[in-house]
Order: structure tokens, then C-alpha cells, then sequence
DNA sequence: AATGAATGAGAGTTCATTCAT
DNA sequence: GATGAATGAACTCTCATTCAT
């Protein structure tokens, strides 16, 4: 029974490579088996279709995600912008640990018709509520300005995310060094968070 | 010839609505013939390929939207943050005209071989270029913040956007009436803009 | 148009071959585009489906038997004995005169799981039908014995004459001159129709 | 060794079922194993394949058949008739006692490669030799019309009785209470017996 | 220019059979 | 004996592209 995790995790990674490295259109049954050393067959008694390859993908990783995610939107004792960015850096950071999990997931998943899919759409609709609640929380403290819209802003952080790690994977973006790496996540807290906190001696509501 | 230049624009229209409707991928020739009412044969007689056809859509709007960006970059009467502004304004006033025309695009922008090839490869970039250009002006001149990465801004704008299009496009974010709209760019300016200027009071780096 | 009709025509023709030498399970696609001298992509260009080659096959020929069945059945001008007798020569005509097609639809398609199918059921079902409704004109009018179950007896005739058939096709059965074709009718005759009419003086049911 | 021929006989048993249920082709040998709630390798070693379980099934039972046929064609002391008359109520009878087992039996008797293998075909070939052989008796003795082709009338026997069993087995003949199945035979009998002898009065072979 | 029949390589999937445990 | 993971040949169907008319 472990053993059968073992082959079904095999395959899994075998999947994620060649999918970050190919697409998944470009990638036949074939070539997970060969880079898994696997038959052929083998994938059609762990998996249903080549599909499910990739939805197992994305099932296993988001799950792990989703969970980040909900526990921050949940845990009170820090501020929303604290939390938000920890979001940011545990994205990021998952994309140093293991950038093909990251790539495909963006890449095969949330881009593409996939998205369309039901099971799919809610998946990626319960993050976005997470981020969602987190900042109605923050508007609702008075940390985060009123006038940006709770519903949206979740896809300009989530968007912009995606693209710096499709950006770092296809090495548009350097990130080898801790030095880049740390440039990378103060651009982004940079311009996704300091843009919700007030501006100082704006539109500070004082009388 | 004018009548050539018609069929192609019609063959092309048709194309930009169904590669919208269904996916580049999930798109077979003969879906865009039955939308151009043409007989399938005659796209091969305007196109290379199919991929031929979603090229020209490419081409053909990503050049008007480089010309705008390019024309903002050397325009040094406006501020940078007023002219990123423009930039923001006139992609989500696009989606409002030709929805169907920006999903492609992005859709083009999301395809993990987009980068294979020189030529697409290049005209991202002069996009990209663009932007990191107006905002190493703004740094230049003390309108923005220097801890921001200029070469990793572009990515983190157009990620947004583009997730925003997206969004949009799925009716995930109303955009129904002026109103939505009025808020829809508020909230994204907020974000990405507010988040580029310095914090009055904090890290001013005064003379 | 009538171009396309032949081509529709030599596919059928060369599938209905193929499937009598081999049968349908272990013909390929392949082995049809091969015999009838096409592409192996044209088969889907005029039918849905391998199956849909099948049923085509069927459906064609088994609506020019069907016709002559019910023509039969509304002849009141014919004894029902002798109605009969021309059902039985004409299958074994057919027989002689296109073994293949009788074949397919005898192997492949009333015999088999096909069978279960509605639309085919149903055609069948009406072969039936007339079949009994021959039956009971006939003993209606005495010329038929009544202890003959009505419903029955197409099953009756038609499992002899599928049988049968079947044994010519295997060389089972000689059938290549007319001496024996004569035989043949005869032995079909004498005992699926002298069975169904009055035993002389046993039970005739006079006043 | 009795655990053994239980464990045979519980995949036949399965195996017919299944057969019967799905038909040969459509069954798959993980089918067998489920319905026979064993592991599939586990049919393996007792059976050289797929095909083999099937020709297992047909040979058990057909032998039977075959015995009974024997011993009628054997047994001088019946009339023709009489011993044909028994041919058809024992396969009728068994077709309400083990319908799985009598469809099977026939949908192996339909299969189009059956007269491939010589071992079939000489198990057919004893069937129809069998009541060839008593036909010709009763030709011999004056029971029988000698206008009937003996080698021929088996091959309506069988096809008859063939889909008779078909008919009943898909709920097209009813065969649910004894009167029911006394009409079958009777009509069964009427139809393919009567017709042998003479008919009384018209081809009398007088001195 | 326009048509759509014709082509055939390519890819996903199935499933009988083998084999290590 | 018993298990079910592993294998891979076989086969159907798709669809971009070509080409004769």
C-alpha cells in the first residue's frame, strides 16, 4: 500500500516535470511514462485520463495552498496586511522549493479553459474569498482603505503573483540569490500592499 | 483587394470570437470557417496555419496597444504614476469595447510556448521595456520608490491586469455598469499605483 | 454529390467485405480504408464511427427487405402460405445474389449484442411483426393452424433461414448450383410451411 | 484438490453469468474476477485466457447436450419424431432451468470465428451429424419425407431453436408460466416437426 | 478566389496477459 | 494458491493541412 502511494507520487512528479517543461498539450501519456520509468499502462491504473494527471496535481498542491490560506484568514492575531504578507512570501517561497509545482499549476490550471470547470472554479474561488475576507477584515479595522473593492482586489494580488512566477520561471525574473530573492517579495509587498494601507496625510479621516 | 483585406478581417474576426468562446486549443479550423461562413479550405489561402491565425490576431492589436504604451513612455509631460494610470485605463476600457479581442490576447500571453518563439518573445518584452522605462523615469525624478525593482514592476502590473481581464471576461467581476467600472479601475489604481509612490512621513528621502 | 454517394458507397461496400471475412471485432478501421482503397481519415469524413459503418450497412439493406416483408403482409391477393414461401426464396436469393451483406447483418448484427439496441430492435421488430401478422391473416382465414402461436413463429423462421444462411457462407451447406439451391428452398419449405398448415384429416376443424 | 475444481467452477459460474449479462466481447476478464469475487491473476491458473473460459463453459455443457443426442439418434426404439420432439423440449427445458448457460452457449454457437478452431467445429459438426443421422433414419424407414434434405434440416432445427432461446432470453418470447411453455413447444414442435412427415392424403407413397 | 473531399500522422485509452511477492 | 501491480501492443478517433476542381 505505501508502495502504491510511492508509484502514484512517481508518476505525479514524473507529471509535473514534464508538464513544466513541455505544456500540458505537448506532453503525451508517453512522455510522463518514459521520465516516471514507467509503462505506459501503468498511469491508466493510478489515473482515469490524463486529465486527472494534472487535476491530481492541482488537487494535491492548491489543497496545501487553500489550508495556508484559510488558517491566515483566520488567525486574528495578526494584521491583514502582516498576513497578506505571508501570503506573498509563501507563494514565492513555494516557487524557490519546487518552481515546476508552481509553474503548472498557474500555467495548466488557472490559465487555460480548465478554469471553467466547476470543481475547478470553486477550488480557485475559495482562495479568493480567503483573500476576500482577509481584507474586509482589515477594511472593517480601519487598516485597509475603503475605497478599493474587496471583491477585485483579490485578483490583482493573486494575478500579479502569478505572473512574477511564470516570469521567474521562464528566468525573465533572476531569483538565484537570497539577495534577489528578497528584492523580489519587497517589490511586490511594495506595490500589492502599500497601495491598501492610507496614504499618511491623505485621506486620513481625522477631523 | 479590398474585398481580400475584407475575407481576411472577416475570417480573422471569427477567429478572435471563437478562440474566445472556446480556447485556442479546443478550437478546430473548421469551427472558425463555420463562424467566418467560409469554406475551410480558404483560411489556408489567408493563413499559413492555424497558428498562423491566432499569430495575426496577436499581431495585428498587440501592436496598437505597444504604440499606445510606447507613446506614454516618451510622453514627459504627464507624471509616471498619471501615465501608468492611462496604461490601466485604457486595457480595462478595451475589455469593455472588444472583450473578445483582449481574452484572446491574454489567452496568447498565458500560452506556456509563447516565449519559444523570437518574435513573440520580443514584442512582450518592448511591452515590458515600456513600463520598466516610465518607472525608472519615475525613480529617476524621486516619484517613486527606489526599493521598488523596476525590471519586476512590469510583471506584477500586467499580472494584475490580466487577471483582472480574465476575471471580468467569466463575469467573476461585474462590469455591468459605469458605476463597476468607476470602481473597478479605482480599486486597481489603488493597488498597483498607491503602492509605487512614496508614504508621506516615512521614507522620505529628503536632501 | 453523386461523387460522394459513391465514395459513401465503395467504403460500405468494402466494410460489408471485410466484415464478412473477418467479422466485425476483429476488423480495424484500417483493414476498411485498406480494402476499399481510401485514407484511413476519409471512413470519418463519411460515417461517425466504426459502429456507425456497421449500422449503416444495416440500415441500407435491411429497409429493402423490410419493404418487400410488408408488401407481403398487405397482399391479400396471395395465399398466406405462399406469402411466405416468397419471403423465404427472396431471403435465400438474396443469399445467393450478395452473400457478404447477408452475412454481416446476420453475424453482426442480429445475432450479437447490437441487438439490444432500441433503433435496432425496433427494425427487427417489425420484420416481426409482419411476419406474424402473415400468421394470423392466415388463421383467421383457416388456412393456418391455430396452434401455432403467432408471436412465436417469426422467431421461428427467421432463426432457420439466419442458421441457414449462415451455413452457406461456411461452405456448410452447397449451394452452387441450381439443382441444390432448388433442394435447399424445398428442405426450408417443406419444413418450416407444410408444419403450419392443417394435417389432412387429423385436425380439420369441419362443421 | 476439491477447493480447486470449487474454485474452477465458481469462475465459471461468473464467467456465464457475466458472458450472458454483457456478451463475450464486451466482458472484460476483470469482470469475471469481480463476479466471481476473486482476485483476476487467480483466473489465470486456471484457465489459459479469456478464450479459454468461454470454450471451458461450451465444452462442459455441450457434451451434455451432445450425450443426449447421442443417445436419442441411438435409441431405435422411439419414432423419429418422437426422439426429435425430445431434442427440442430438452433445450427448452434447459433454457428455463440455466438461461445464463443456454445463452452463452448459443451467443458461442454465433461467434463468426467458431469454425476457425477444429476442435469447435468438430463439436457442431457431431450435433448436427447426430440429427442428420436421425433424420435419415426416418427417411430410411418411410416416418419422413424424403423431399427433405437431410443434411440441411439440422441447420433449421438448430437455427430455429437458436433464436427461440434468443427470444425468450431478452423477454421478447414470454416463457414465464407452464402454459406458456407448453405453447412454446407446441409451436416449436408444430412448426418444425409436422412439416417433416407426410402430409396425409397428398404424397401418400401408396404400393 | 473558393470549395470541401482527401490525407495520414499522432495521441489517448483499453485490456489481455505476465509476474513479483 | 492467491494477489493485483505492471506491461505494452492494439486500436479508435481527431484534426491540421493539402490538393484537385
Amino acid at each position: 500500500m505505501a508502495k502504491t502511494l510511492d508509484r502514484r507520487k512517481q508518476i505525479l512528479k514524473a507529471a509535473v516535470d514534464v508538464f513544466a517543461e513541455r505544456g500540458f498539450h505537448r506532453t503525451r501519456v508517453s512522455d510522463i511514462a518514459k521520465k516516471a520509468d514507467v509503462a505506459y499502462g501503468l498511469i491508466y491504473h493510478y489515473f482515469e485520463s490524463k486529465d486527472d494527471v494534472l487535476d491530481s496535481v492541482f488537487r494535491d498542491n492548491w489543497s496545501i495552498f487553500l489550508k495556508v490560506l484559510k488558517d491566515l484568514r483566520d488567525d486574528l492575531s495578526k494584521s491583514v496586511v502582516e498576513r497578506l504578507g505571508i501570503v506573498i512570501d509563501s507563494l514565492l517561497e513555494a516557487l524557490y522549493v519546487a518552481p515546476a509545482v508552481v509553474q503548472v499549476i498557474i500555467q495548466e490550471v488557472s490559465r487555460s479553459d480548465r478554469f471553467v470547470e466547476k470543481e475547478k472554479y470553486e477550488a480557485f474561488q475559495e482562495a479568493f474569498d480567503a483573500v476576500q475576507s482577509m481584507i474586509e477584515q482589515g477594511q472593517d479595522s480601519g487598516e485597509i482603505r475603503k475605497d478599493v473593492n474587496a471583491e477585485i482586489a483579490p485578483f490583482i494580488l493573486f494575478g500579479a503573483l502569478e505572473t512574477v512566477c511564470t516570469g521567474t520561471t521562464l528566468k525573465l525574473i533572476s531569483c538565484d540569490d537570497d539577495e534577489q530573492r528578497r528584492q523580489l517579495k519587497e517589490t511586490v509587498r511594495s506595490m500589492l500592499l502599500s497601495g491598501l494601507i492610507h496614504e499618511k496625510g491623505k485621506d486620513n479621516d481625522t477631523i
